[in-house]
DNA sequence: TTGAACTGTATCGGTAACCGATATAAACTG
DNA sequence: CAGTTTATATCGGTTACCGATACAGTTCAA
């Protein structure tokens, strides 16, 4: 059956663009509609434009990312070492609770 | 020189409130109370008792989670059929951003 | 034996993060 | 040369989250 996607509807908002970005850029710098699309392929989230651009504007000001210059009408950002930092930490948290909750859903809703 | 606390805060707001309660509940029925502290056991994080009960609301609306009745003055939660599901379906989404996450920060911020 | 600390639920005003519509325009595609 | 895709940006509205505050029962040590 499969579980993605119409599960995924329900709990809220998004929440984590932050790391959805931070994520997206330890992958290479990219322009704005790049990362759109790259979240969209390894997470299954579309970032509306209103989140990404402020996502990214309070990013670059905690330094967490620093945009680059371009020819083009591209604006490139960059990851820089404290976002590589403050991002392994928030995986690491994640990745806890991941841990936690499956083991809980083992032991009790096995038959899911 | 380990990774947590001090690089948790910066990352805007908490976010995932939601699959925090459930995974807490995933172990077995509890209380508001009760949930905190097991949220802040196994995530490192303190929920606000507005964000707490208001989530609380939140989920019983939408039929993931339900109140049970007690004697005394606890009011302790349970999780659903359908709540157990939707988590099932966050955490495999999360674990996927963890994964790549990581798997590009070891490819470029190796020496972290 | 009282008062401090802890347990426990609940509400409310304020704010930060997110959303979706809208605008604009260049580039590519048939 | 019309339509889609790429690309950035803003803005009004909504929602989830936060922290202060309130209230009250329980536990426990001075």
């Amino acid at each position: 059956m499969g579980v993605s996607k119409e599960n995924l509807e329900g709990l809220g908002r998004n929440s984590g663009a932050a790391v959805l970005i931070l994520s997206s850029l330890a992958g290479g710098e990219k322009h704005g509609y790049a990362l759109v699309k790259d979240v969209e392929d390894f997470a299954g989230v579309r970032l509306a434009p209103g989140t990404l651009y402020e996502a990214l504007a309070r990013l670059e000001a905690q330094g967490f990312i620093e945009a680059l210059d371009s020819e083009d009408r591209r604006r490139p950002y960059r990851l820089t070492g404290a976002g590589a930092t403050v991002l392994t930490s928030y995986l690491d948290a994640q990745q806890r609770v991941v841990k936690v909750g499956r083991a809980r859903l083992r032991k009790g809703w096995s038959f899911l």
